[in-house]
DNA sequence: CTTCCTTGGGGAGTGCCACTATCCAAGCAT
DNA sequence: ATGCTTGGATAGTGGCACTCCCCAAGGAAG
């Protein structure tokens, strides 16, 4: 198919998806003259997935790159692989070491990670996005007077953990090896979206229940 | 204290705060005299809200004010009040009603909502961002070939309730209305990417449990 | 064959956003 | 009185995700 099929069966403008080919988001066409390039249905699929992450996961473009890079990446073993999504992820700001509520909120995590049992991570916390990401939030939260100490964060990190059960056994229940990395890159990425709308809608109906629509 | 005091006590550039200032972000300080201002406690108490707002919870500026209106309109109710924040928030675009995959989205959305007795989100389907949100996301799934139905939805639904009550349950410790308030913003806010790193933790942790450090 | 429309590649431009640099006049300190 | 600091206003910056436009090559119609 040609440049606006694929623009047509996507509803991606063709100039957008040129700018994707130009940053190596997307494979170029089978060339077939000077002027003219096939796609097939791998590049629409492809094109799908780029689209889904930006749009709906509100990844950058050059992380897309990035996690695409991985998932075509057949050298990486299982776990990292399906963890290289993740990390690529958008990143909040370096943490400042030195400041007084970073250090707090680091040890209120590491506390967490030790109540909670979760030896694993703990081993990934000088590297781990995720890990940065939480300090910087329980640290801003401290900044602000509110103590969200690891007694109250367990019981969600509880839930959490109960989620990516979910998420781990249902891409298990995907046969083939291909489908089951873009599935953990979907679950990584597009997931999220899904969570937090899940999130909103049950704050919707909890507050709601209690205080009606006074 | 003076503007520069402000800007080293939260740490935020002078040039940023004066931007806040013309934004709306921040009210104006009491004017001393033609070329000096004063700025109170409470000041920086708003400021560093703004901070981790647009920071920590990438709330775009416009948001930030918005969602600042609400917590100062004594005018709500308090369910509108505390539901004000998250309806503020950035917004997935406008679903195409006409689109087989958006419509078959909201069928699978309804049907979950139906199962698990969610009376008051139902109401808000027309108006609730949480809801458009859901939609665009499980439809987007499906434009990929992965069926995210009511079955599997489900599950995660009911662990994001629970964490909903967790959330409403923390909010309510605090005595003071004008606490509560601030609390139930940053809890729609600042929650989300606590939540977040949580859930890639718990990735990280359960996926190395499952398959190791291959 | 020639005219004209379409196509794909590539560079430059656009619009938005969160700042940030500069300028200016008024205060204040010395 | 001189010179540094302060706060307000305006314009500029840099990053990002497109999007516009031009050009030359194909292909189709007459």
């Amino acid at each position: 198919m040609r440049l606006a099929e694929l623009s047509e069966r996507s509803g991606v403008p063709t100039a957008t998806i040129k700018y994707y080919l130009r940053e190596g988001l997307l494979a170029p066409g089978r060339q077939i003259n000077a002027r003219t390039a096939d796609y097939d249905e791998e590049h629409l699929r492809r094109l799908r997935l780029v689209r889904a992450m930006i749009q709906v996961g509100r990844v950058p473009v050059a992380t897309v790159r990035e996690v695409l890079g991985h998932v075509d990446d057949d050298s990486l073993g299982r776990a990292i692989r399906l963890g290289a999504a993740m990390w690529a992820l958008p990143q909040v700001p370096e943490p400042d070491e030195d400041d007084e509520y970073i250090q707090a909120a680091q040890r209120e995590v590491g506390a967490l990670l030790d109540r909670l049992g979760w030896e694993n991570a703990k081993r990934l916390t000088t590297i781990s996005p995720a890990y940065r990401s939480l300090v910087v939030a329980v640290a801003a939260f401290r900044r602000l007077g509110y103590d969200w100490g690891a007694e109250l964060l367990a019981p969600y990190a509880e839930l959490m953990h109960r989620t990516a059960v979910l998420d781990l056994d249902n891409m298990e229940t995907h046969p083939s090896q291909a489908e089951r990395i873009e599935f953990a890159i979907l679950g990584a990425i597009l997931n999220e979206p899904v969570l937090q709308a899940l999130h909103r809608l049950a704050q919707e109906e909890e507050t709601t229940r209690r205080y009606g629509f006074e």
